[in-house]
Formats: C-alpha cells, structure tokens, sequence
DNA sequence: ACACACATGTAATTGGTTACATGATTTC
DNA sequence: GAAATCATGTAACCAATTACATGTGTGT
C-alpha cells in the first residue's frame, strides 16, 4: 500500500522529456516503458494535480504550442530528488497473477482444443509485441545513442526480448505436445464409435 | 470489470482437489500456481461465502477430520460447469506493471551502483525460485504422473523455468554492461581527482 | 462538413492488500 | 506451558480501470 508507483513513472518520464501534457505523457509511457507499464487517465490527471500541490512538478502555460486547456509539467529539483530516492529503494514485485497460465494450468478440465488456442493467442501476441520491440531497438540504435539514458532503455528493451523469445520457443514445445494429445484423444474416439471396416483383403 | 479471477482460481483448486479449508486452499495455491498466482485471506474467505451462495461450491462439515471451526469446501456440477466455461473464455493480461525495470529504465538518475544492486537482488530471486521450480518438477516427475492434469501443470511449470533461464542469462549480460560503466566512471573521477604521480621511472 | 487526434477531467465501481482480532489444536 | 500452526474472519484503505462527459484544433 501506499507505493504511489504511478507518481514516480510521471516524474521519470518528465525527467527524461520535461514539458508534456498529461495527455503526451500517457503516449510517451507508452512508447517507452509500454510493454511493462501502463497507466489510464483517470490515474495520470489526478496524480498530476497531487504532484504539482507537493511540489515535485510545476505547471506551465507552455513554451510554443498555446493551446487552449493545454497544460505542461516539469519536474523540480525536489521532483528529481524524489525520484532519485525512489528508484534506490528496494523494488518489490507485487503479487503475480498471469491469467494464462492460470487457464493452460486447468487446462485438464477443458478440451485439448481450448488450451491450443489458448496457446495460439499467447504467440500471436508475443510475436507481435517482438517484433514492435525489435523495431524499437532497430530505431533506437540509430538516432538514439546519444541520450545519457541509452543504456538503460537498451537494457529493459533487451529483457522484453530475452523474454519474449523464451515464451515463443517454450510455446512451440507445448503446442506440439498438446495437439499430440488431441490426435491421441481423436484416434481413440474413432476406435470406439467407428464400426470396424469388414474384412476388405 | 468484474473478473472475479478469485472465484476460478478456488474453483479450479477445489475441482483437482476437493475438501478443502480456505486455509488449506490457500496452502495449495501457494505450493502450485504460487509463482504465477497469488491469492490472500481477505479475498478467499469472501469469495468462499459468495461461491457457496451462488451454489458453485458446497460446504460440508468435514470428512474425518471434525475440528471446531473448520470448514471445508468441494465444487458442485454447476461450480464445474463455470469453471469450464470461464477456462474456454480467451484470456485477458492485465496492464502489466514491473517496479524492476521501471527503476532499472530511469537508472541514469542514479549510480551505476542502485541498478546492480537490482540486478543482484534480481538474480537472487530468480535463482531461488529456479531452483524451486525444479525441484517441484523433479518431485512431480515421481509420484505425480498419474495425475490427469500432470502435463498442464508440467506445461506452466517448465514455462517458469524457461522464462527464469531466460532472466538469468540477460541479467549475467546486464550486469557486465554495468559494471564497465561504473569502472569507467570510476576510472574517469581518478583522472581529475587524483594528484598526477610525478615520473618515478 | 466530418473525422480524427488532442486534451482534460470525474464518478462509480472493483479488486485487492494489510492489519487487526480471535481462538483452537498440535508439538516440543 | 510455550510456540507454532491451523483456522476464520472483518475493517480500513488504496490503487486502478472504465465509462462518461466535454470541448478544441487540424487535416482532408
């Protein structure tokens, strides 16, 4: 309780990339640190406006773009420290609940057929999210080098990869060993309900 | 909204299982699906009482073991029937949310120093849960396989396992990238700190 | 003129953890 | 007789999503 998580990836990403709308900031969260973390707006807005009464960000009326209700932050240097106290403390993993694997794991209770396509999903999703974070690396190699945080990106960015490319190949193994257990379960099904072919020699 | 993720996972226990205490159920979640899913008392006991309300699961005074104050559960046909119904719904990930990289993706914020420690304590954590998983497949491996749900518990299993390999191997790569930045660093603040040796050839 | 992206916000609801409170039974 | 484990529960609190509501600016 009390972890207040979504506070400190706003400060992290207004450290890295000052004056953005609560608006651009949900969009850049979500083309950085997008493929494992979120947040919604009704998080982002009130959490700015908590923000700024602690004075860790602060408003301002913008620098070119002057749009009517547009509203950019930045952090302070208190913001900063903040953050940096933050980022020191111990990370702790909240409790884990993947839904996957929750299924595939009951999967006895349901046709062979539900888990495979259960498993289908689960590698159409991560070969999509693999090749957006291969294009991210590609992208961010180029141009991208010459920001201080470069390496750190590129390092979270690696993990996705490592990760993703474990769950594929984990995936391929049991689909193989899944649709195994349908034929058996099919053949044995003809075995009994099919009426044996008479003597036809 | 309304998952009710809690009520399948007690469902899908009590189906292998039945006769069970909520206490014993959460015993159970821990020692199977606990690296994938965690469920705490203040949400089993409440479910418990709505799934005995909506009949899903009955409660029967106990078998043999007749102490005050326990209770134990089984599912009904009907409690089977949902729980078949909700493992054949796809399945949905939840936003994901991971306090390591978040702070490992800001680390230019910080010393070199805070995200090896992360690293470290990372490492930590999935080595002993490594060796957890390995020792329950090794176990189950034995006196499991009679079980019909053996291979889509071997399945999740041995989907940690790849995903922990996987951890460990980009960690080990993480923390060398990491510990040349900091010898650089290091190396860098000796060269304008450091009173120049005077030729002593 | 229309659609789309930009932009901000709130209310309702839920899902969940944590901490607290209590007591029985077993084991040493 | 003390400690650990078994066992059940509730209240406080919080973090978060979703859906709703509203309006501006830009491009076609």
């Amino acid at each position: 309780m009390e972890r207040k998580q979504s506070s400190f990836v706003i400060l992290g990403i207004l450290a890295i990339h000052p004056n953005q709308t609560g608006y651009e900031i949900r969009k850049t969260i979500e083309q950085s640190v997008g493929f494992f973390w979120g947040e919604s707006y009704g998080q982002i807005y009130p959490t700015l406006k908590r923000l700024v009464a602690d004075g860790l960000i602060v408003a301002s009326v913008s620098g070119s773009n002057t749009r009517a209700g547009r509203q950019e932050y930045s952090t302070t240097p208190d913001g900063e420290l903040r953050l940096q106290e933050w980022i020191a403390v111990p990370y702790r993993d909240d409790p884990p609940r993947n839904e996957f694997l929750l299924k595939l794991f009951f999967g006895n209770d349901v046709a062979p057929s539900v888990s495979i396509s259960h498993i289908r999903r689960f590698q159409e999703k991560n070969r999509s999210m693999l090749m957006m974070l291969l294009e991210l690396e590609r992208q961010s190699s180029g141009h991208g080098s010459q920001f201080p945080g470069f390496p750190f990106w590129m390092m979270t960015l690696k993990f996705g990869v490592s990760q993703l490319n474990a769950s594929l190949e984990w995936s391929e193994a049991a689909l193989k060993m899944l649709t195994e257990m349908e034929a058996r379960q099919d053949s044995s099904l003809r075995a009994t309900e099919a009426v044996p072919p008479s003597g036809d020699s």
